[in-house]
RNA sequence: GCUCUCAUCGUCUAGCGGCCUAGGACAUCACCUUCUCAAGGUGGGGACAGGGGUUCGAAUCCCCUUGAGAGCACCA
C-alpha cells in the first residue's frame, strides 16, 4: 500500500508554495498507486508556531483541491495528525533509544554551545556537538531528580558509511563522521524534526518519504534512526526545490510564496498545479496543457529532474490565460462569481458575467483581469475629458444611435460605420472617441457587442453626458 | 570552509552513443488579421559551461576545471 504524506510546519502565514509543489507530488503519486495521501502538522517548534496557519494550510490545500485522506482534522486510523498531540510517543522512544546505547543524554548549556560554535567559527572549522557528554552515561532518573535540565542526543557511530538511496538520485554515500550527534529531544520534551518525523512515518506507515531536497543532507541520520530502531526504510525521494529568478531558494523576498495568494490574483488553481506538475518533469508527449487526471496516469516519479528550477510567473500568465480559455463558459462564470466574491467583496449580477464572457474570455488572463475590462458595465466609467476633446461629432453618434431601432450589434456596427464614412473620420479615431465615451478607457472588450449588452438607454446617456461636459 | 547534489536557448524542458546542421513551450522580434486590447496565424534570433579522454561515432559514458544549489541549530 502505498501512503506517502506532507508535513508542514504552522510557522508561517500559509501553505509555501513549494510546500504545495511537494503535496502535489505526493498526492499524484498516491493517487496513481491507488494510495493514500496524509497530511502531518509538525507543530514541534512552539517559538515560531503560528496561529491559525494549520487551518489555513488545510484550507488553502483544499481550495486547490488536494484533499488529504487522513489529516488533523478528519482524523484517520493513525491519530492524532499533530505532532505535539504524540509528546509521549516522541519521548518513550527517546528513552528507548538511550537505553539501546543508540542515543546518550546532554546537559550541556544552550550558552556553553554557543561558545563552543563562535570558537569553532573562528579556527574555521566545521560548527559541531563536541561530544561532551557522550560518554558521560548521564542517568535519567538521576537527571530527572536533581531538575537537571537535558536533551537527548543521537550517538553517531564514527567511521562509517551510511547509504541513502533516494528514487531519483540513486545511491548516495555519507561518512558518519560528518555528521553531527544530532539532538533528538529538546529540554522542554518536545522532539525536534528528525526524531519525529521518523517515529511517525514509520508509525502512520508511510512507504514514500517523498520532500524536498533541503531535506537530503539529514537523511543518512534519519537512516540511522530507523537502524537504531530495526525498522524498514521507506523509500526517500528528494524533490528539486523551487528557485528565485535569480536561481536562489524560492523566498518570499523575491517572489510571492503562499499558495493562497496566487487565488487571490486570480489564478486557478488547475493553472497553477498544472504549471507546478512541469517544475522539473515534463510531458511525456510534450504537451503543456493537461488536467489532474492526465498528470496522475503519465507521470513517474523517476522521472523529476534533480535541478531546482526557476519559478517563472510569466508561463503561470500564460499558462492560466490558457485555462480561462478552456474552461466552459458556464463554469468560467462560477469562477467569477466566486472569485469577486471571497477576494474582492463585490456581488456581481449573474446574468450580466454570463453575456459579458464570451467578450472577454481570450483577453483575461487572470480572473482579476475581468474587472479591467468590465468595471465600465457595473459602473459609470469615469471619463478623462481630455481623451475625447477633440470630438465633436459626439452629437452626431448622439442622434444616430437614437435612431437604431433594434439594438443589436450589427445594426450599431453598421450604423457607426456609416456615420464615420459620412463624417470622413478614419475608423480607428472613430471608434476610440466612442469606446471612450462608453467604456471610460481606450482598451475594452469589442465595443458593439459591449454597447448590445449595456443597452441603448445607457450607451446613449453617456454619451449625452460627454457632450455636455 | 566542510559534506552532498547538479550543469542543454533568457526561462521551463525533449534528448538516455548514430534519427541532432539539437526539438517543443514561455518570453522576445517581424509580419498577417484588426475599431482598442487580446486571442489566432506565419516566420526570425537564441543553448549542449570549458578542457581532456573512451569510441568508427558523444549533448548523451569517464576524469579534471569552472559554475550553481542545498545542508552543516534545543528550526522545520
Amino acid at each position: 500500500m502505498v501512503r506517502t504524506r506532507i508535513a508542514p510546519s504552522p510557522t508561517g502565514k500559509d501553505l509555501h508554495i513549494g510546500n504545495l509543489y511537494t503535496a502535489l507530488i505526493n498526492w499524484a503519486f498516491a493517487k496513481k498507486n491507488k494510495g493514500k495521501f496524509i497530511v502531518r502538522i509538525e507543530d514541534t517548534d512552539r517559538q515560531r508556531l503560528v496561529l491559525g496557519a494549520e487551518q489555513q494550510i488545510l484550507k488553502t490545500l483544499k481550495d486547490f483541491g488536494l484533499e488529504p485522506d487522513e489529516d488533523p482534522e478528519k482524523g484517520g486510523p493513525f491519530s492524532p495528525y499533530r505532532q505535539s498531540e504524540r509528546l509521549n510517543l516522541y519521548q518513550k522512544y527517546a528513552h528507548q533509544l538511550v537505553e539501546k546505547g543508540f542515543a546518550y543524554y546532554c546537559t550541556c548549556s544552550k550558552e556553553r554551545l554557543e561558545k563552543l560554535r563562535k570558537e569553532q567559527q573562528e579556527k574555521k572549522q566545521i560548527p559541531r556537538y563536541d561530544g561532551h557528554c557522550r560518554n558521560l552515561n548521564l542517568s535519567r532518573v538521576d537527571l530527572e531528580k536533581k531538575k537537571i535540565p537535558y536533551v537527548v542526543r543521537l550517538k553517531v557511530p564514527k567511521d562509517k558509511k551510511i547509504t541513502v538511496y533516494d528514487l531519483i538520485r540513486g545511491e548516495i554515500v555519507f561518512n558518519s563522521n560528518d555528521i553531527d550527534d544530532q539532538i533528538l529531544l529538546k529540554s522542554d520534551g518536545f522532539p525536534t524534526y528528525h526524531l519525529a518525523v521518523v517515529i511517525d512515518d514509520h508509525l502512520m506507515q508511510i512507504s514514500h518519504v517523498i520532500r524536498a531536497e533541503e531535506w537530503l543532507s539529514s537523511t543518512p541520520k534519519h537512516v540511522l534512526l530507523y537502524q537504531a530502531f530495526n525498522w524498514p526504510l521507506p523509500v526517500f525521494c528528494h524533490l528539486p526545490i523551487l528557485r528565485n529568478p535569480d536561481r536562489s531558494k524560492l523566498s518570499k523576498r523575491k517572489n510571492p510564496v503562499w499558495a493562497s495568494w496566487y487565488l487571490k490574483e486570480g489564478f486557478l488553481p488547475e493553472a497553477v498545479l498544472n504549471y507546478l506538475a512541469l517544475m522539473g518533469w515534463s510531458h511525456p508527449k510534450q504537451k503543456e496543457i493537461f488536467d489532474l487526471k492526465e498528470f496522475i496516469n503519465v507521470f513517474d516519479l523517476k522521472d523529476i529532474q534533480v535541478v531546482g528550477p526557476a519559478f517563472d510567473p510569466v508561463k503561470l500568465e500564460w499558462l492560466n490565460g490558457e485555462w480561462i480559455r478552456k474552461t466552459e463558459d458556464s463554469k468560467l462564470k462560477e469562477k467569477i462569481l466566486k472569485y469577486y466574491k471571497n477576494y474582492q467583496n463585490k456581488k456581481l449580477d449573474p446574468k450580466l458575467v454570463e453575456k459579458i464572457i464570451p467578450l472577454v474570455k481570450e483577453r483575461m488572463k487572470k480572473l482579476s483581469d475581468f474587472w479591467f475590462y468590465c468595471q465600465f458595465f457595473f459602473e459609470e466609467p469615469k471619463v478623462d475629458a481630455n481623451l475625447i476633446k477633440n470630438a465633436p461629432y459626439l452629437k452626431d453618434i448622439y442622434r444616430s444611435l437614437s435612431t437604431i431601432k433594434d439594438w443589436t450589434t450589427q445594426n450599431i456596427g453598421q450604423s457607426m460605420q456609416e456615420l464615420a464614412k459620412k463624417l470622413g473620420i478614419k475608423t480607428g479615431d472613430f471608434f476610440m472617441t466612442l469606446r471612450i465615451a462608453i467604456c471610460g478607457k481606450k482598451i475594452s472588450p469589442p465595443l458593439n457587442e459591449s454597447m448590445e449588452i449595456l443597452g441603448k438607454e445607457k450607451c446613449l446617456e453617456r454619451v449625452k453626458r460627454i457632450m455636455k461636459d
